[in-house]
DNA sequence: ACAAAAGTGTTTCAAATACACCCATGG
DNA sequence: CCATGGGTGTATTTGAAACACTTTTGT
């Protein structure tokens, strides 16, 4: 490095970038992210979103800035998921991604100035990834997997106002696998119900087509902070 | 930045740290691992192992090197907590720092030349420390008490041979809480003997003296592995 | 009348909890 | 002979698992 730079830390420094792993669900599959690269390396290869840190900013608002910028979304909250820092993983020079992960609902991506388009993709029907984004979205997907039972924020992947069906089918589609309807509901309205972590609710307007009206319900964040006081280990 | 620079990305870029939270266990206390700083900023205050990285490394790298270096340790296996970036979290420049975790048991640290003093310090009564690495510490807790159940990485704080009597009174630090020792017992005699996680062994050397002798246990990495592919989500 | 989506019910079984008691050894 | 650390046993309760059946509505 060229000695006469402003630094005050005289070290060798790589290229600092953050990338998105966004999910969604539209009531039956569970969706990714992904902006189709303008530019070079990885040219027409599809990857998360994200790019290079700036000046007096944390990674996470790199992340949620760059996100905004290449796809126009903003989600309520963003999680760290792993940072990648392989010397080879950007062909040109090392660079190092702090990736994170949000959760985010009815919202249409728009493609931006370097993303030649993007995209919402079933995440069990990916295309080749750039980079190491591959390996970052098998991590994502088991942090996603251990996650489920006890993060809330998972219930931004719902409407606010859901059905005990519409939770089945998004469990299901994290685990890719199904679960039994009746055991499910009732884990969910007993265990759940006693906690109030989510809470039945008149549902306004109907609009899905079904032959038996179902129940609606909402997620009470309160509620669900009260259940992890109390919720501690014991043997 | 100076444009005469090497970089093919040109955009600024921070320094780069690699912090240790580095836990031992003496059969009684949790410990952690604190460096004290012989440089400013912070000169003089306690802080976890870590430094800048250098080039053709990865972070894990980094964190291994500075820990070594600074304390002789080489702990055989980490884990990503998290990254640091708030812009003034250091007072001279943006550093931003990746932090990892691990065990080590029975290890004495060397203090070296960047640091004024190694010591290890019982986790609930630490001193002030540097920069934000409370911060850090609270996470690192946080992680360590989601993680206990099923992260096999935890037997590495207890001797190859362990009692169940130590196996608990590490439970009982993590959570700084007494558990009922018959059901801690049983537990770990029913589901995990069935497991085979942990395995009955002939204790060879019997050192400590007790007023009964108890039965010794090693851990058993395969079958832990067996357990975890057997162990699927259902409803 | 029937398919499709939604809701409820029962029985069983495994595991966590809350308890009490016995054993061996060193002082 | 008793305090201490270690081991075993039993009753209760809770939640998960594996099952079948009923309700509503559009076609």
């Amino acid at each position: 490095m060229n000695d006469n730079h402003p630094y005050k830390y005289k070290y060798w420094r790589p290229a600092v970038s953050a990338d998105n792993v966004v999910f969604s669900f539209d009531g039956k599959d569970l969706k990714v992210l992904l902006v189709k690269r303008k530019n070079e390396p990885f040219k027409d290869f599809w990857a998360f979103p994200g790019g290079f840190m700036e000046e007096n900013e944390t990674l996470q608002q790199t992340a949620l800035r760059e996100l905004k910028e290449e796809t126009s979304i903003t989600p309520l909250e963003t999680r760290e998921l792993c940072t990648m820092s392989e010397p080879d993983r950007d062909p040109r020079e090392q660079v190092i991604t702090v990736v994170f992960y949000s959760f985010v609902r009815n919202v249409k991506p728009k493609a931006a100035d370097d993303a030649a388009d993007v995209q919402w993709f079933n995440i069990y029907e990916l295309p080749q990834l750039a980079f190491d984004h591959e390996e970052i979205f098998t991590k994502a997907i088991e942090k996603l997997r251990l996650s489920i039972k006890f993060d809330p924020m998972f219930f931004a992947l719902l409407d606010k106002e859901f059905t005990l069906s519409d939770l089945c089918r998004l469990w299901e589609s994290v685990f890719n696998k199904k679960f039994d309807r009746r055991n499910f509901q009732k884990h969910w309205t007993t265990f759940s119900l006693i906690t109030n972590i989510i809470q039945p609710v008149a549902k306004s307007s109907e609009d899905k087509k079904l032959p038996r009206a179902p129940k609606y319900y909402k997620y009470s964040e309160s509620s669900y902070k009260e259940f992890i006081k109390k919720n501690k280990v014991r043997f």
